[in-house]
DNA sequence: CTCCATGCGTTAGTATGCCAACGATTATTG
DNA sequence: CAATAATCGTTGGCATACTAACGCATGGAG
């Protein structure tokens, strides 16, 4: 039964939770080729248009190879577009196309659906719950993984 | 504020306690330079000697394909040994070696400070509940994703 | 027994995540 | 101002995860 332990490890819980999601959410956004990765890097261009990569990567708490990645894909699909900050030659200033935008308008009702497929197991309150938890839970280990989390003033652009 | 709602998707968040929860364990783990993944395969070695790797995968909702690359490279540190299964010339019967229970025995203590540090953030009630929320989604979206979870009876083999 | 479907291991390709290192640029500091 | 720090993007490498496809072995059907 030793095996069995180790089916209730969190971390093994929560490695197969986070593998059934993004299945999920990939199924759901088939028809769009849209991955969990690539819709987070979307919606924060959305909301802060001209953000550059390094802030970006922070937002989401992903590595900035990986936004880097990301972002080339994105670019290569027409979804969004680089180049060399004004303000600073170091950064490349990131923003939606047009295409990227009609591209989140529609993923909404699909990302709607993954959530709602996501959470079926649960009642109202478990719900809360498992949201809650999970939030303290990051909030609470967030320096004990990687660097601070610090999502910026919406409208203040990348100063 | 269109942001703040990503950051409360419940894919969000499992994506990001799902990686701060493989930064606390390889942290723990690095003198051994043992991943997840690493430990999980052994551990199911270790229960079931013998096991072929489909059947390993199956047990760890892995891929197959991931399975043969950490078991290489299990193999290549001297951790596990591959044999073509004598009932079954297709299958490769995989097993610990002397090495890799020993590296088993030295990660008992580090996986263990690894599984109180992601629960810290909880008191007993709130990990009880989180525990059983994560066995609950993944129980019941099992199917959902991947192939059914069916773990083998110890000491029955790869029969 | 022969054909056929299935299962297993493997390879190849793609996407995510990490670290380390590098050149270029900026910020800091003496 | 000049030397140093830190930051940004980029490249390369490793590990995890998926799909698709292939060769081979097995099991079942006719």
């Amino acid at each position: 039964m030793a095996t069995h332990d180790l089916y209730q490890r969190p971390g093994f819980l929560l490695r197969r939770a986070h593998q059934i999601s993004a299945s999920i959410f990939e199924r759901a956004c088939a028809d769009l080729a849209l991955t969990p990765a690539q819709f987070g890097v979307l919606r924060v261009m959305q909301d802060h248009p001209g953000i550059d990569q390094s802030s970006l990567a922070r937002a989401l708490a992903f590595d900035k190879v990986t936004v880097l990645r990301v972002i080339k894909g994105l670019e290569e699909r027409g979804f969004c577009q680089r180049a060399v900050s004004p303000d600073n030659r170091r950064q490349m200033a990131v923003r939606l196309t047009a295409e990227g935008d009609e591209l989140l308008r529609q993923a909404r009702q699909p990302v709607q659906q993954a959530y709602e497929t996501l959470l079926s197991p649960f009642d109202d309150a478990q719900r809360e719950q498992f949201l809650s938890l999970l939030l303290l839970l990051n909030t609470q280990l967030d320096t004990e993984a990687r660097a601070s989390f610090v999502p910026m003033a919406p409208g203040s652009g990348p100063a």
